[in-house]
DNA sequence: AGCCGAACTGTTATATTGTTGCAATCCCTC
DNA sequence: GAGGGATTGCAACAATATAACAGTTCGGCT
């Protein structure tokens, strides 16, 4: 898996543990446990820094020795999400770590077609439109799925160089 | 199947007649060809008036005395999909009736999770919202999802009597 | 320390959803 | 009515996800 274009120039090891530093406190404060498997899956996915299957991580786990069925990584995944740790990307069937974690916000991804990056979106004026038309319909929210496919702007670049 | 709560008050067989006749003429305009499998499955669509799954659309036209295989339907689920007749609701892997046909949008699902109705939402602001965001970015957008799960008035009002 | 109950994990099997590849058929055009 | 692209039939299979149950670990409590 080569580490793709938009994160070559970051240092990836710190950004990786940091997010594994950042969810063991988080777990901590709540009381939830971050189980050894539970860690490695996290770890494993930031460490991919693109969308990875439930499969795919089945399969890193087996090459750790880790003998591994399909509930396994489903189990763990739910932690995790239900901990604000990932999200799913439903288009994808595909898992992403949150760069947000612990804060309150509304997933809402771009997805590059080409590089197959994520970028979790932050602002709030999306969310908001989606309330509020929500609201309209007398709809009351429980869950939001927001993803945009396309294509990022250095995979842009990179194709009008071509 | 029983038809679902909010629909109990309009000429389902007319609405379903309406959308059938719609798809025609738009396919007869963009000169593809509705045959009868997909006339079909688009039929069936509209007769559940919720999202229905590949497989339960299997069963279906299997009842007709049609025999099929999952391929059959998946083609005829493209079909529909490319020329807006369907939407695909990546979160509950089905499939709605596009009450839009014909006019540009971007769908926008409000998913009741108990009735499991679906209405698609047709204002401007939602989806200005995401095109405003993405350019911030530089974000050249292909498809959006936008899917919100939760509770339509008619099943909060229903939740609140009991 | 030792016990209890809840949470977590292992394991097998199975359900659900979606795709590939190839042959046969249909239908439009020339 | 012959050629060629689109459509369909069909069999096998791939990918994603869940069910059910047994065993194990962990943390709180006495």
């Amino acid at each position: 898996m080569t580490t793709p274009l938009p994160y070559r120039q970051h240092d990836h090891a710190h950004c990786v543990e940091h997010a594994l530093a950042d969810a063991r406190e988080i777990c901590k404060r709540s009381g939830a446990r971050l189980t050894p498997i539970r860690e490695r899956v996290l770890q494993l996915i930031w460490q991919s820094h693109q969308p990875l299957g439930a499969y795919e991580l089945l399969a890193a786990l087996s090459q750790d020795g880790h003998q591994a069925a399909p509930p396994t990584v489903y189990r763990a995944l739910d932690f995790l999400q239900q901990h604000g740790l990932v999200h799913r990307i439903a288009s994808l069937n595909a898992f992403v770590g949150c760069p947000h974690a612990g804060r309150a916000h509304t997933g809402c991804f771009l997805i590059c077609q080409t590089c197959r990056n994520v970028l979790e979106l932050t602002g709030k004026e999306i969310s908001a439109a989606i309330e509020q038309q929500s609201q309209r319909q007398g709809f009351r929210i429980d869950h939001v799925i927001v993803e945009i496919s396309g294509q990022c702007p250095a995979c842009q670049q990179a194709a009008a160089n071509s």
